[in-house]
DNA sequence: CTTGACACTCTAGTAACTAGAATGTTTATA
DNA sequence: TATAAACATTCTAGTTACTAGAGTGTCAAG
């Protein structure tokens, strides 16, 4: 299977899809022309990549994943703390998402925003509050 | 002003401070032997941007709130609505990373995290779910 | 007079791609 | 068969907002 029908199957961009050669993360055999070849068990890994990203984990942590997930003896602890961790991660980002939105929207409110030049949201990024 | 003391005042690295002067952001004179020489103005003016890219403002909104915050007559509005299309974002973030968080955690309960080899994470991870 | 703290510039690295240029191959059509 | 479109390749450089480090210059204290 060339790039893009790999690519596609995935829903990823083929320049994507290169890239995890270059970096190794999956590698590609290739063909006499010189063409990536994808078969089915690099279409799981990008597959399984893909849904990872798009949980945020990092291409570092995929790695880490993708070899437990190739690995057959792994135990699932291995896989449970890498998940937890970034479970973690995501909950602080969350805390603080939601602390600066506070923040945020407080300034909103008080602002009048017509065509007056005083502005609480100025005045409020320029002092500490 | 040397740019060590204009950095430790407003909590923010003299490499950043250094790099701000870089891209314009905010320029520092120069004193007879090279330095850069910050006043009260650049200052306040860095004060500004340490809180508004604590807020997550981009680099880019920054300079538009800076030169909004430098200009007398803005009228209001033009902030308000750079700051309520930001807070847009925010949420969207927020509702992207809450779903994450919910996939996730779902995952990890299902994982019995042992020394097992079969992990319901790297299932959840390889399928569509 | 030298040591240490500070300042300067410049290059390159970070994360994870993405865009584009220059070029080669395959496939479909005129 | 010629050629054009669609695909493939590699390589370089750009993105965001810094950060690290090398090599060098300046200044104040002992």
């Amino acid at each position: 299977m060339n790039i893009q029908a790999a690519a596609n199957s995935v829903g990823l961009p083929v320049k994507t899809v290169r890239y995890y050669d270059d970096i190794s993360l999956v590698k590609a055999s290739r063909q006499e022309n010189g063409y990536r070849e994808y078969g089915e068990r690099e279409i799981h890994m990008l597959q399984f990549l893909a849904r990872a990203r798009s949980l945020g984990f990092s291409i570092e942590d995929c790695r880490k994943l993708l070899s437990l997930y190739e690995d057959q003896d792994r135990a699932s602890a291995d896989v449970k703390i890498l998940a937890e961790h970034h479970l973690k991660e995501i909950d602080q980002k969350l805390a603080e998402l939601k602390d600066l939105r506070k923040t945020l929207s407080n300034l909103i409110i008080d602002c009048h925003g017509d065509d007056r030049p005083d502005c609480p949201i100025l005045q409020g990024l320029a002092g500490k509050s």
